[in-house]
DNA sequence: ATACAATCTGTAGCTGCTACAGATTCAAGT
DNA sequence: ACTTGAATCTGTAGCAGCTACAGATTGTAT
């Protein structure tokens, strides 16, 4: 098969940021960072993205709402470039999945200490607070 | 009566560090940020603290473990040292208690998306996976 | 041709520390 | 008194993940 050359709409990374729900100094922070590849230029420099471009920040987006971290998503995007198992991926996820397990774990604990300091407040104009004691005492642990 | 002096135990940062579970270059850092008061010197220039460095900075490392920020620590104890009610006090907690939940509440809608994404995963040696295909997918909203 | 928007690079700021480097100073032992 | 070695000093840079400028240039529409 001879290539066949289609026509790739060209963008503007003003309009790639639109698309994708970013900003556009987040998008060259990305770059910066080695997460984008560095772009296309016109002949005075600003930086021009195809179908690819937005896939890829696409993908990029998505997976920092999901609270993938930068390299987290490096390893992703690697991977998916390369050779990669469905077995792979999972792996990444589930890392992920504990230490989110891990600090919803954390937050709880909080929750309820908190809950339980301010349960013993009177709430009322008096300067006796038992948050305050506690945060004056020593840990005790 | 006639001010009895007593005799305050001083000691170096170093101490400091230890009775209250920080690291040196932290009190530093809460001092520069204006959380901690400028310690009186030895005549070589070494910080040197009493009691009440002690029981300031217990407080904010008993704060910081309960999550609160450097500006939440910064107005508890401007209350604390001024003229705090109970209510003061617990309103900032609730506010910080809010905090906490919104971030938990966050971070288990990511643990479920996350889930059922890995769940659908045939966790084997295919490039064939699931959430590669969510994650290159428009988020739809 | 000209105006105005978009983009460019580079740097500093945010939070809460941590980790150096290179220069003192302190405390203990001899 | 002298000499180590540990502690401390100041100042700066780094981490994550952006965001927000400033000041210069380029793109585009009329």
């Amino acid at each position: 098969m001879i290539g066949a050359m289609q026509h790739q709409e060209l963008i503007g990374i003003g309009e790639l940021a639109k698309r994708t729900g970013s900003k556009v100094e987040t998008i060259r922070y990305y770059e910066h960072q080695g997460l984008l590849p560095e772009p296309m230029r016109t002949a005075g420099g600003h930086r021009v993205y195809d179908t690819d471009g937005v896939k890829r920040l696409t993908f990029i987006r998505r997976s920092r709402e999901l609270g993938f971290s930068i390299a987290e998503i490096e390893q992703l995007l690697t991977l998916v470039g390369h050779n990669y198992t469905c077995h792979d991926i999972r792996e990444i996820t589930m890392d992920h999945l504990e230490t989110i397990q891990r600090k919803i774990d954390d937050l709880q604990r909080l929750e309820r200490v908190l809950t339980e300091m301010a349960s013993q407040c009177s709430d009322d104009q008096t300067p006796e607070c038992p948050i305050i004691d506690a945060l004056y005492a020593q840990a005790e642990h």
